[in-house]
DNA sequence: TCAAAAGTGTTCCCTGTACACCCATGG
DNA sequence: CCATGGGTGTACAGGGAACACTTTTGA
């Protein structure tokens, strides 16, 4: 595996906050670097001559072998805290590279993403400087670098803002899904219990709901609908 | 006066939509280039070691002699059909200026911002490549370079949707002012009209507006309140 | 027949909207 | 005293929140 080469534009860089739903839970994908406990969002970098949005599908892809991915862009961050060359030195020098004005080395501005998929359907694959890349419940986050709490929470935010208005929770679920799990997703990312009844005539009355057959799940209580989103 | 060198970070740069309002209207700040009927947003460039939030307030300061100003990042935009190097080459050699391999004909990735000013608290400075720089009406903006146009909407976009959350209008108008100054701002930004008894209603609901003496214009009416935001 | 969860119904309250009415002011 | 615009009152509709009731299922 190889390093990102000066192909890429300097002092750019995108991070994504990845977002899936399993358990009751909203997870988010982390990465780890070689041997040195220090966790950070998956990112990357823009090719001299690729647009920026192409730039974080093809990473995003890479990382989750997802290839149609609802993408959001929340905020760019520019601040000189962020600038912190010494941690990027030891993960290069980690992997046996030579670091003397390597161009990942320098201040960076990035541009914020945030990406809703289906847990279950992601591989999740490590890049050439991380040996791993899991999920990790939302309220259990390991301390990460930088300023990538910050993004974590400023795409949460942006998330919640907009979970109404675009319908964006479909994303998160699988193709069919009980009005519970809509539900649990809803309350997973605002954080907070909603009404059930309430829910679910308010879910109805959007007209975006396709009902289908009964779910016997086998336990002892009504069978509820399956439901899918309309794709008009 | 003399151009930005390369103690600028390259390909990256920001761009303002600079919002006031007179006379019913909502206007922006646009400037036209060196006799060439090219017209554009007002933007710049970070410095290696400077923030980003800094450039762009160092940028607006210069252009509008104003200090504090209300300012908002909206949306970053990286496409390659914003990447026109001929346009800059000709701004370029119409001031003179050695073009070959100038880092400013370079690919950009820009981060836009947008501003809320006191229209009257102005003072338009064009900078070192363009001849002037002008407060258009909104519904009357000449044909803007490149993608300047999208940033326009985009801008005015999140503006609308903030508008009520944040209580930004303020921004716009002067200390103090009638309620239907702030409603004809409010109208503006919307594009739509407002009923006049259920807008007062509202904003004094909300419990901000200061009440100060009433204003006598001459006008053969009652005289309006005067009005202006709390500061906590 | 019982508990648990799903589905539906009812009531109350708040907010937004539309419209009506009175008040101050200068001609 | 009239036209104009400012300030406030009222009545209605729609949506959210809280809660109750009925239905289905396996044990």
């Amino acid at each position: 595996m190889s390093l990102p080469t000066n192909e890429y534009i300097p002092h750019i860089s995108y991070d994504s906050v990845i977002f899936g739903f399993s358990g009751e839970k909203l997870k988010i994908l982390i990465l780890e670097y070689h041997n040195m406990k220090t966790y950070a969002l998956p990112g990357g970098f823009v090719k001299m001559d690729e647009p920026l949005d192409d730039a974080v599908k093809r990473g995003l892809s890479e990382r989750t072998g997802l290839d149609k991915i609802y993408l959001e862009q929340f905020h760019t961050f520019g601040s000189m805290q962020r600038f912190k060359p010494e941690i990027m030195r030891r993960i290069l020098e980690e992997q046996g590279h030579q670091v003397e004005d390597h161009w990942m080395l320098g201040r960076f501005i990035t541009v914020g993403y945030y990406a809703l998929i289906n847990y279950e359907s992601v591989i999740p694959t490590p890049d050439a400087l991380s040996d791993s890349i899991d999920w990790y419940d939302y309220d259990q986050l390991p301390e990460l670098m930088m300023d990538h709490r910050e993004l974590v929470e400023k795409a949460l935010e942006h998330l919640r803002i907009h979970l109404d208005h675009k319908l964006l929770s479909f994303n998160l679920l699988p193709d069919k899904f009980t009005m519970k799990e809509l539900q649990q997703v809803y309350e997973a990312i605002l954080g907070e219990e909603l009404n059930r009844a309430n829910f679910q005539r308010k879910m109805l009355s959007l007209g975006i709901l396709q009902r289908h057959d009964k779910l016997y799940t086998g336990g002892s209580h009504k069978a509820p609908y399956l439901y899918s989103f309309k794709k008009n």
